[in-house]
DNA sequence: TATTGTTATACTCTATAACTATA
DNA sequence: TATAGTTATAGAGTATAACAATA
């Protein structure tokens, strides 16, 4: 019996998708991500978290999850983790029905270790693209997700 | 009390990460596709399921998972569901341990207008971007998740 | 021996709904 | 009234492991 090697099959209108082309690459991507995270026990999305927090220190639970564009409980869950593993620690909030959320030692000193990692698992990846290339398509991305962006 | 109006924080380590501007990008190309494909109770991803048995008719269900980076079992319940919808049949296989996907009529009727819905439902989110913007996005995406489709 | 389909089970992430406390 | 946190529960999507049938 012949094999008839099969190829994935390719469908043009599919191709033509921005939503099915993004899908796609970031299963690459994450694949990778997920790799490089793997001895910190965490995934590429709680790096984001992770990142937040420290852009905005004191950021509360709930603004986390709007960020992460997830709802209040299941930020709850993801806080509860962060902090099990000792990365994030909820101080007294501005007021006494919100936290403040904020690294600690140990999340400062591991985020940019994450963070660098990150970087790296992406570069094969990216390995065909110029630099150009690379800031164009953040870019584009980011006009997408973020319109208010373009300046 | 004044309320401090929280801008989503931003941060400049994150924003440089291609997989984050992915996902974030995605995040809102999925919550615009979700809602169009509502009437027909299916997902993106089962549309993508739907494009690639188009595109390959007589596809078995190992070879439709390999196509979407998802396993055997996994396949199996999505061609299931496929099954139930009436949008897609189990033909016999080129042998006896294989079966061949196909699309049912009311799939190819279908799967046109589903995927229409989806480009329709990219427009406002890609307003910002020139035609040739987009052609560029999709052709670097592309270059990523599919590095021998750059000829 | 390797591959395909199948089933059972479990895990992750997220959502909804309801409740409490606070603003 | 509206917001923040919390808890319990459920759903979607995926994975692993095991088995039967076929190549």
């Amino acid at each position: 019996m012949d094999k008839m090697t099969q190829l994935p099959p390719k469908d043009p209108e599919l191709d033509a998708l921005i939503g099915y082309q993004l899908q796609m690459a970031r299963l690459r991507l994450m694949d990778a991500a997920y790799a490089v995270l793997a001895p910190y026990g965490i995934s590429p999305a709680r790096v984001t978290a992770l990142a937040l927090i420290r852009a905005q220190p004191g950021l509360d639970q709930s603004a986390l999850g709007r960020a992460l564009s997830i709802n209040r409980a299941s930020a709850m869950k993801l806080v509860n983790l962060l902090v099990e593993r000792g990365l994030v620690e909820r101080r007294a909030g501005r007021n006494l029905r919100s936290h403040a959320l904020h690294l600690t030692g140990e999340g400062e000193t591991r985020l940019p270790e994450m963070i660098a990692r990150l970087r790296d698992s992406e570069a094969p990846l990216l390995a065909d693209l110029s630099s150009t290339d690379r800031a164009t398509l953040l870019q584009l991305l980011q006009r997408i997700h973020d319109p208010l962006s373009c300046d």
